[in-house]
DNA sequence: AAAAAAGATTAATGAAAGATTAATGATATT
DNA sequence: AATATCATTAATCTTTCATTAATCTTTTTT
């Protein structure tokens, strides 16, 4: 899940260096962690990162200089700040430089794992316009165009109707019962809505009536099982 | 510079809400400003932002919830938690719902701001590199100029008419929502608006008219779908 | 078996949404 | 000042669709 993104953790600090790489191992990151900026600096000639973890405080070079040579060499790569300097003005410094974040010291180990995930999934390509099509016997519907698609022929349905399909296709060979589905599409469970209900179930039944396998069938008194009949799907 | 950037701030404390929103408006941000989630919703429904500030304690519907909404409503909008509740299980809650920060009070105005610019600068390079020539079965749009090519004939179409086109090829075969479509190009989504929109529809559907395979469909209540019969494609 | 309850199906209804054409008025162009 | 352009608004007509009603049929209870 997180295999495809590595992250080097710039840590001079031995047990908070340690602790943290295995931690973030764990958690399923990849992890390069080194103890010195020069090193960082040479790893990031050489390899490639999704995201750099800085703390400010090094033995030879500092975060805030180790982030402004990265923009100039690997401008795409994001970099946040750990650091026990949590003065405003390092703040400050730290998001003018360009850092995605700024996380204080003592480190609460999931927060900052939330957080990396948090950037890293901001940095994901934008997700194409996920359709969603949901699939019974022979037909697809599209939930996002309401359209059904039945071989060639293609209808247009309402909402009611596309909501109400959606959500028996979901419960497939369940039982949908009219207090869940009255409730989750009309908001009030009455007599009249059930009524409407089973107008709807009948238009419903029209539209799949050309699978002989499909069938939406009565459960008296308690709701609708849509049935597929096909035992090899 | 921030003048692009629509930021909804949704937080109940009057002090602290005047404070914030004047705050940011002097750092050039555009602030709207409401204190329940409920007309924080509404908003969402009408306009189009580039952020979203929730405060977690609410007086009607929680920041958590209004966050659960936002994701099937507008999920491209980023969203983050200012709150007085740091408990670690808050945190985590807040960003497992896709919030991009979880700032605690009390708030530093200018980490904050910091914060909310590194949020926004790292928002535009999603922005795709926009499409000079679009093209829909027989037709091809070019959007500097605005012409509408169709075999031998020419149109010239009107800004509006083009930017509709443009999103509607963008949606091809997808629903192009209302909201979407309002928000985008008018600003507003509201009765006249919609009302305009209409007309805008019936002239596109016009030009379109050569092309056989090409209709612009309703879905009732819900907006259009620019549809291209031509399977080959 | 009769009565009652629940469900199925088709049709009727009315309000809301949409389509289309024309009129308006603001802004820019000549 | 006259004209042209264009988004908006108005006016009118049509369509859509959830609901309600009406009429049967099936299932359950008595």
């Amino acid at each position: 899940m997180n295999s495809d993104s590595k992250i080097l953790l710039v840590e001079d600090d031995e047990s908070l260096g340690y602790l943290l790489s295995e931690y973030l191992k764990i958690k399923g990151f990849e992890i390069e962690w080194v103890n010195r900026g020069k090193l960082a600096l040479d790893k990031l000639e050489k390899e490639n990162f999704s995201l750099v973890i800085l703390d400010l405080m090094l033995p030879d070079i500092d975060g805030f200089e180790i982030a402004g040579k990265m923009k100039e060499t690997a401008p795409e790569i994001p970099f946040l700040f750990l650091t026990a300097r949590s003065l405003k003005i390092d703040v400050l410094k730290g998001f003018s430089l360009g850092a995605v974040d700024y996380i204080k010291k003592p480190i609460d180990e999931e927060e900052l794992v939330a957080r990396i995930q948090a950037i890293l999934s901001r940095l994901q390509p934008a997700k194409l316009p996920e359709q969603e099509f949901l699939k019974i016997g022979d037909y697809e519907l599209d939930t996002n165009t309401q359209q059904l698609r039945h071989n060639q022929e293609n209808y247009s349905l309402t909402s009611r109707e596309a909501e109400l399909l959606a959500h028996l296709i979901e419960h497939k060979n369940q039982l949908a019962s009219h207090k869940e589905i009255l409730v989750k599409l009309w908001g009030e469970n009455d007599y009249f809505n059930r009524k409407s209900l089973n107008v709807f179930i009948s238009r419903l039944r029209k539209y799949l009536q050309h699978d002989g396998n499909l069938s939406i069938e009565n459960v008296h008194g308690k709701g609708f099982i849509l049935k597929d009949h096909d035992n090899r799907k």
